[in-house]
DNA sequence: GAAATTATGTTGTATTTGCAACAAAGTATA
DNA sequence: TATACTTTGTTGCAAATACAACATAATTTC
């Protein structure tokens, strides 16, 4: 059995390792940078979606926005239409960070991808895509409760 | 430019984040199973070398073992030649914990790599092994200290 | 439209994670 | 061989993570 996973497992801590050092002069602290991307590029998500997006537990996604908002990163505001729900922005501080964060990760793609032709890339990223809809669904699956047979 | 990394990372928290949910009822606590896998294919390694291997951060990978030993799941053995290092091993509960993790981790491959064909998954790994071998390279770097220019 | 269910959000608590700082063994250098 | 440097391991501390349990709004079902 080819080990696909773990390959993947190395890459993504190796990856968000070098982004928490290197974020952290900019005052975010570890695991933040990945909400406030999202939120950048999906102003108005609510903090549900984004746990399920970024495939986080609820609440450690509601601890994590509770701290970009107390820091200045976004701005949490009320739905008009549906009092449960908050609306998650970023603040022009939340933005400019989104920018050092863009550069950065840019680069970790970079330097990750080199050597591979615009093709493989491409391959890849799509080959990407489909085992993480595939994964997406099992986790959902397990996160309700429900239990795997195997 | 290709998400690629992002890719990884959602693919990665949900995969670990199942794991970690059904390894609990064997009294495999958070994070556990990684460094197990690893003991029980390279027995003898030692734990600097399991936590480059494994992309975590020495301290956080030397608390992980001190709990596998304590759960009697490992052994750690002195070495003969050199008094500073500690030889990991799997005991007989180790082994069989792993015989588990197998059948999970095989099973979320199977999941994942689900509607891929043989030789995508082939190409899928090779490519991961080469993003991979760029990454680690970059992790090492920063994480004794050197910064990145970008 | 009342009751049951689901969606969204929060807080309490235990555990894991990782940086900083240290200690000691081993290795390289002069 | 003495000194500096590197490797390996540990502990203190602060912070992140996630499960459980709860609260309340929204939606579905009867």
């Amino acid at each position: 059995m080819k080990e696909v996973l773990r390959e993947i497992g190395m890459i993504a801590r190796a990856l968000d390792s070098i982004s928490n050092i290197e974020f952290k002069e900019y005052e975010l602290s570890k695991g933040q940078y990945i909400y406030l991307v999202r939120i950048c590029e999906t102003p108005g998500i609510i903090q549900e979606k984004l746990a399920e997006m970024i495939k986080v537990d609820r609440t450690t996604a509601a601890r994590a926005i509770k701290k970009l908002a107390l820091n200045g990163f976004i701005e949490r505001r009320d739905d008009e239409n549906n009092k449960k729900i908050k609306r998650l922005f970023p603040t022009d501080k939340g933005y400019n960070a989104y920018q050092f964060i863009r550069r950065e990760n840019d680069f970790s793609n970079k330097v990750a991808l080199s050597g591979l032709t615009e093709s493989e890339v491409d391959i890849l990223f799509k080959l990407l895509q489909r085992v993480r809809k595939n994964t997406e669904k099992d986790w959902e699956y397990v996160k309700k409760g429900n239990k795997r047979i195997y």
